[in-house]
DNA sequence: GCCAACGTTGGC
DNA sequence: GCCAACGTTGGC
């Protein structure tokens, strides 16, 4: 196996499955080829050229297919002859979804051939549970140009599950999750015609015929149809909803039973490769045959092979029925009658389901659909379109497969695939709908009968809430709708002009109750700083020990005055997490003992948390009032920096202390792109030194006193300023400062009076103000009353 | 133990 | 289809 195809194999299950998902249903991948670096079009440094290489039906023939089709089944045919292929009626063996688990004693030894076969398959793929090596499942795609690559993943879980999501690695490295971003990374390249999903560009709307191009009407047919598969019972019984049915013959079936034969076979490894990418390409609709455990054709599926049609006989039957291209290729082709005759055999699709249905549940017994979740809408929106489960019929406490022996034979056999859960998801979803009654449903429901002395809803049944328990929906920054666009999250936004490495959510919006500490807006700060994090709201950091050591040990030292859970992450996902109310935080930051250093100010310093709500909503006129209020609802916490009450400090010499407070500043993590410097006088200038911040011409200059000023374009802030009755009027402490300049980033800067046309694009922009200008005002206003005031006068008096 | 990076998933 | 952002993990 070449290096390159060595790599190959090491494509994530998930993204095996994808090819299931996403072609799936028309196109059953089979095993790859033995080197995937020649399934895209042949090389070219020209897209379109490439682009029409790839189209280039010479390229993408039947011949070629059939070639490739052979391979499947040469491979096959190399199994050792004396072993009965194993045939996926059979239960498989205990199931080992869970790679980490270990053989329980007493399994048979089928099951640890199963678990053998399991291992080879990690070996073959790399298979594994831990994240995928970003580097892992590219596959050159030298349709963008040389050196670009593309990968598909599926989503593992969730109400998309089963979506495929495909990504583009530019020879630069960039990464390309859209067609917006693969054009702004591709600037000057016309991709109108490049279908994103197939990585190819299409001549018109519609492909050739014997081009075989995925277009979005057959995606949308080949959804439709696994959306009727799921939903109707009739439907299902067609040769079609088989080919739903049978999940991708790439990897995930591999693993199963038929994965089994092809590891027994002698050839078969190197010929599986899951990320065959050409191949995903190419329609080509390969199911495992119950009885054979052979991929075949499936009859036609809607004027997807278009003029190809043609008389063949089945495989199975031996009569003659009209078969596609795809069925002309098949060394046996198989007829509707006979995959509908498969249909009451347990599809293996259920092999790979980890979760099913309580059956119990309201979602369960829900029968009827809202309507009005989003999935409902979405299937109003686009009834073509792959049919999502109603939220409402969502079982809430799916089952989990647990163990061997827990489950029916159904489950016995499959959870050979480490990563199943996505499917099991969907199966759970799916599984649990009513109408799903008739040929495979039949075995979905089958599946629910199971030992229920290992149901368990314990981590997972809960997993669609996992991504709303950081917010706690209430809080001011949870109820915060906009960016702030200057912290670092907002910056790394693709939306700010960033990189999307950090993806996060504006450290402003992060939930003060339960957000990461670390994502709160002063977290940076705590390593340096040398604070504990329980100084500060959020929740702590998770510790995702998991296969690693445990956090118990942390979780005593460092939580044992705290009573704050660490571990909350995983543990508490389980409990409610009650929302904190602000005495709480107090409380449970425990800051007194260890932390003298609370400011006994006549301002008494918020914490971070009730400095955010304070932040977020006084910084009108009202603000100081407020302020008061606040401050009196909370106990405040302060940094650990307040120089000017240090009475170990008192004799120190006034530039001393600014010094001191300058370190802290520097030590301390400062709002994105603030800088302390020390200035003549000395001072201590705070600057913002990104342009793109609306602070950009905004300066804090605090003297040895600690009193402070804030000038705009040099220009200082009218003492009426609203943003002066929300601070201190000195800045004694890293804290104080660190709020004013929160504070700061919360206010744009009047653009004074409207300036003349005639300015427009030439000579220096002199923005005109009133004299009282507030300078800084609220993001959502583009001049401060006065400058508007002036403007409304000049206009009078022109008239 | 921390965090940058990013896979993944939910929402629109 | 696209974006937002949650959760995870490898690297340090």
């Amino acid at each position: 196996m070449s290096e390159e195809a060595a790599g190959e194999s090491k494509i994530p299950a998930s993204e095996a499955v994808e090819e299931e998902e996403d072609q799936g249903e028309d196109t059953v991948e089979s095993p790859k080829t033995d080197n995937p670096s020649e399934e895209p079009p042949a090389p070219s440094d020209d897209p379109k050229e490439a682009a029409e290489k790839s189209l280039d039906p010479a390229e993408n023939t039947p011949a070629e297919a059939k070639e490739e089709e052979e391979e499947v089944e040469e491979e096959e045919e190399g199994k050792p002859t004396g072993e009965p292929p194993m045939d996926w009626f059979e239960p498989l063996e205990d199931d080992n979804d869970d790679p980490d688990e270990e053989s329980l004693p007493g399994e048979t030894e089928s099951v640890a051939g199963s678990e053998r076969a399991t291992r080879q398959l990690y070996q073959i793929y790399g298979y594994r549970r831990k994240r995928a090596h970003p580097e892992e499942g590219w596959v050159e795609w030298p349709v963008l140009g040389q050196g670009w690559k593309r990968k598909e993943v599926v989503r593992r879980s969730g109400s998309s599950i089963g979506q495929k999501d495909v990504y583009y690695l530019s020879p630069r490295g960039d990464r390309v999750r859209s067609r917006v971003e693969l054009i702004t990374v591709l600037q000057g390249t016309d991709l109108t015609q490049f279908e994103y999903k197939s990585g190819k560009f299409v001549e018109g709307e519609i492909p050739p015929v014997r081009g075989r191009p995925r277009t979005k009407k057959r995606y949308r047919d080949r959804s439709s149809s696994e959306s009727s598969w799921m939903d109707r019972g009739d439907g299902a019984e067609t040769p079609d909803s088989h080919h739903r049915l049978t999940p991708n013959i790439t990897p995930r079936n591999v693993h199963s039973n038929q994965t089994s034969v092809s590891l027994n076979s002698s050839t078969g490894e190197s010929k599986q490769s899951p990320n065959s990418e050409e191949k995903q390409s190419e329609e080509k609709i390969r199911l495992p045959f119950p009885s054979s455990s052979r991929p075949l054709s499936l009859p036609s599926i809607k004027g997807e092979f278009g003029s190809e049609e043609s008389t063949l006989i089945c495989a199975k039957c031996g009569i003659s029925f009209t078969g596609t291209w795809y069925d002309k290729q098949r060394k046996r082709p198989c007829c509707p009658s006979c995959w509908a005759t498969s249909k009451s055999i347990e599809h293996p699709l259920i092999r790979f389901r980890k979760w099913i249905p309580c059956g119990q549940c309201v979602g369960c017994h829900n029968a009827i659909d809202c309507g009005q979740c989003a999935n409902c809408k979405h299937g109003l929106q686009s009834p073509e379109a792959r049919k999502r489960l109603c939220r409402k019929r969502r079982c809430i406490c799916p089952i989990r497969k647990q163990s061997p022996g827990s489950i029916n034979v159904t489950y016995k056999r499959s959870f050979v695939d480490p990563v199943d859960t996505y499917e099991d998801s969907n199966d759970v979803t799916e599984s649990q709908h009513p109408s799903l009654k008739s040929s495979d449903t039949e075995n979905f429901s089958a599946n629910v009968d199971l030992d229920d002395d290992d149901m368990s809803t314990d981590d997972d049944d809960d997993w669609h809430k996992k991504r709303k328990r950081r917010s706690c929906g209430e809080c001011k920054a949870c109820l915060c709708r906009k960016d702030c666009g200057v912290c670092d999250f907002c910056i790394d936004k693709p939306k700010f002009g960033g990189s999307n490495k950090k993806r996060q959510k504006c450290r402003l919006r992060q939930c003060q109750r339960q957000a990461m500490r670390h994502l709160l807006p002063f977290q940076m700060a705590g390593a340096e700083l040398g604070l504990d994090a329980p100084l500060l709201p959020g929740r702590p950091r998770p510790h995702y020990t998991y296969s690693r050591k445990s956090s118990l040990k942390r979780s005593q030292d460092q939580q044992a005055d705290m009573d704050y859970t660490d571990d909350d992450d995983d543990d508490d996902e389980d409990s409610n997490p009650q929302p904190l109310n602000h005495s709480d935080f107090g409380v449970r930051n425990g800051v007194p003992d260890r932390f003298p250093h609370i400011s006994n100010h006549n301002y008494s310093q918020p914490d971070h948390h009730s400095q955010w709500d304070t932040e977020k909503s006084h910084t009108g006129r009202n603000a100081p009032k407020h302020m008061e209020d606040d401050e009196d609802e909370f106990p405040m916490i302060t940094q650990i920096f307040s120089l000017a009450e240090n009475p170990a400090e008192s004799g120190m010499d006034l530039e001393n202390q600014l010094m001191k407070l300058l370190h802290a500043l520097r030590s301390s993590v400062l709002p994105i792109l603030w800088y302390a410097i020390m200035v003549e006088g000395p001072q201590l200038q705070l600057i913002q030194c990104s342009k793109q911040s609306n602070m950009a011409d905004t300066m804090v200059l605090i003297d040895p006193g600690f009193c402070y000023q804030v000038t705009v374009q040099k220009q200082p802030l009218l003492p009426i300023h609203p943003l002066y009755d929300i601070h201190p009027s000195r800045l004694g402490t890293a804290t104080d400062v660190v709020s004013l300049l929160l504070s700061l980033e919360r206010f744009v800067v009047c653009q004074g009076l409207t300036t003349k046309q005639s300015t427009f694009g030439k000579g220096p922009i002199v923005l005109e103000r009133a004299a009282t200008c507030d300078f800084l005002i609220k993001k959502n206003e583009r001049t401060c009353a006065s400058c508007k005031a002036l403007q409304e006068l000049q206009i009078h008096h022109r008239e």
